[in-house]
RNA sequence: GCCAGUGUAGUUCAACGGCUAGAACAAGGGACUCAUAAGCCCUGGAUAGAGGUUCGACUCCUCUCACUGGCACCA
């Protein structure tokens, strides 16, 4: 059986999660729903990143354990996937000395013995203020940006990692499409930056400054800098570096990593240079999504402009989030969000469209036919076809098969997730349409067999609508299979349908 | 500042240099009733600005303006 490896980026628990992780969750997980339902063993990985001088930090502002600290933000992570109905197959964490350690510490002993990873100072300004290190970026007339104070010039020693070495290999990867990278612009930003030349990168800090993080092998003076800890994570679930390891031989590499466009230039970079000196495979393809922007701005605690994935899911429901991310939002762009907008889409799309046609087909088919539908003969459906610009055009099960599902399953191939919903719903829109010109609402009156014939093809419209669904609204789909007498595993099932009319299954919101 | 990219209807997006610049949502109108006052049909509405190349430009070139991203150790 193919294997299919599909990660998350791994979320950093310095605060609870927002929006932007729900949509890189729903993304990766609608993908990993689509290759299962191809057949293909998927293991499906997401995860936190739990190091670090900032969660310590905060852990500490509020006078609390570390450990406890971390426990709870991760916990939050957990649920917020289950609430979203992510199927992922495994949750890593970064602190977890006995599954992610041993990985990352196998990885790291593996640089060093190829001669990659180096002592050497660490030059850079360190603002008290922030208790961290901080870029020329963050400065105003050489001052920090927040704290209005000049940063300290620190020369420390730090290990580095020899990612100057796999300049021309990593560039050769991505140039030749091995490591693929989408979409296009966020591939030709890193070769450009490769164009700049590579620099090695510092991979550890003085155990004084980070105590709360993967100690160096053999030198517990340091800490691994979180590249060094973080990107191993995708190995070390698998089992890297540890007795056990039939999955990574198995799963490895990653056929997708989601990433966020902010974390790009680690995956595309430092993680493929890594492996490269650890003569492991490179990922296939780097998905980058954007961010979410909220009322055209960005998410921040400060504007007070946060939007709680929870309460969205509370009174909307998971497939209605799980909707507006994938649909709403392209995959590979900046994507907003309101209040009022979600409403407006919930109404249109969820409550007027999918919900409306499959309550009102559900319906005749229970009135006019008891729920039993059996497949007319070739001919019978052939007198009945879409109608397109006022003219007969091919039958329904014609234009599923093989006008909406081949653009469907090319667009999930793509990963173009947005465009496969724009798929579904114009064949709901066009059922819609089937509905108006037949009018098998006033046709029962005078042609039976006919009513049966144009119902027994909305249904099968509803399958297949309900099939392709099934990645995105796993809920939904499978409400609507089951008001079919479907189970939704076997395909070969549209001879017959037992239909029974359901509750509402998006009710408008005012 | 440098390098990329984007700019199309009120909004979100589409258009190998070639028919009348397409959709969707929103707005206005109409005929219907199976359905969640949903659905269907019709209508109005756009290429940021200025030049240029071309028989022909949303598309190619130049400049201006606006926005976005990147310009390495913040995740």
């Amino acid at each position: 059986m193919e294997k299919f490896f599909i990660t998350t980026a791994i979320d950093y628990v310095n605060a609870s999660p927002h929006l932007g992780h729900a949509l890189e969750k729903v993304q990766a997980d609608v993908v990993a729903r689509y290759q299962r339902l191809l057949g293909k063993d998927v293991f499906f990985l997401t995860g936190t990143d739990e190091h670090g001088a900032k969660v310590k930090k905060v852990a500490e502002t509020q006078e609390k354990n570390i450990e406890e600290f971390v426990n709870e933000i991760a916990e939050n992570f957990k649920t917020l996937a289950k609430e979203l109905n992510i199927s992922n197959d495994d949750f890593i964490r970064t602190s977890d000395k006995i599954r992610h350690w041993p990985g990352a510490k196998a990885l790291w002993v593996k640089l060093a013995e190829k001669g990659d990873i180096y002592k050497a100072n660490y030059k850079g300004l360190y603002c008290l203020g922030c208790e961290a290190f901080i870029t020329k970026k963050d400065l105003i007339d050489g001052k920090c940006a927040i704290h209005n104070q000049k940063p300290e010039e620190i020369d420390e020693e730090n290990y580095f990692f020899r990612l100057s070495a796999y300049q021309n290999k990593i560039k050769k990867a991505i140039t030749s499409g091995k490591l693929k990278i989408i979409p296009e612009g966020r591939k030709n930003e890193i070769l450009s930056f490769l164009e700049l030349g590579l620099e090695d990168t510092s991979f550890s800090r003085p155990a004084k400054d980070i105590s709360w993080g993967i100690p160096v092998p053999l030198d517990v003076s340091q800490t691994m800098y979180v590249w060094a800890d973080a990107l191993s994570n995708y190995i070390s679930a698998l089992g890297y570096g540890t007795e056990n390891t039939e999955k990574f031989q198995k799963y490895w590499p990653a056929d997708v990593h989601v990433i966020g466009k902010d974390i790009l230039r680690f995956h595309a970079l430092i993680w493929p240079g890594m492996l490269l000196a650890a003569g492991l495979d490179l990922p296939k393809v780097l998905l980058v999504h954007g961010h979410i922007t909220l009322g055209g701005k960005k998410m921040s605690k400060s504007l007070g402009n946060v939007i709680d994935p929870f309460d969205i899911i509370r009174r909307y429901g998971a497939d209605a989030l799980r909707y507006y991310l994938t649909r709403e939002i392209s995959v590979t762009e900046d994507g907003d969000l309101t209040e009022e907008k979600f409403k407006k889409a919930y109404n249109a799309n969820l409550a007027n469209g999918l919900g409306n046609y499959t309550a009102r087909v559900l319906k005749m088919a229970e009135q006019y036919f008891g729920g039993a539908l059996i497949k007319p003969s070739e001919t019978a459906i052939a007198e009945v076809p879409l109608q397109k610009d006022g003219k007969e055009f091919f039958s329904v099960p014609y234009v599923i098969e093989n006008l909406v599902l081949p653009e469907y399953l090319k667009a999930m191939e793509n990963l173009e997730l947005n465009k496969a919903m724009d798929i579904i719903w114009s064949a709901i829109s066009q059922l819609d349409g089937y509905i108006q010109n037949y009018q098998p609402f006033k046709l029962i009156n005078t042609d039976k067999e006919k009513t049966g014939v144009i119902l027994w093809n909305l249904v099968f419209g509803l399958t297949h609508i309900a099939r392709m669904l099934r990645p995105f609204m796993p809920q939904t789909a499978e409400k609507i299979l089951n008001a079919i007498g479907i189970d939704g595993k076997s395909e070969e099932n549209s001879n017959e349908f037992h239909v029974k009319s359901i509750e509402p299954l998006f009710l408008r919101k005012e």
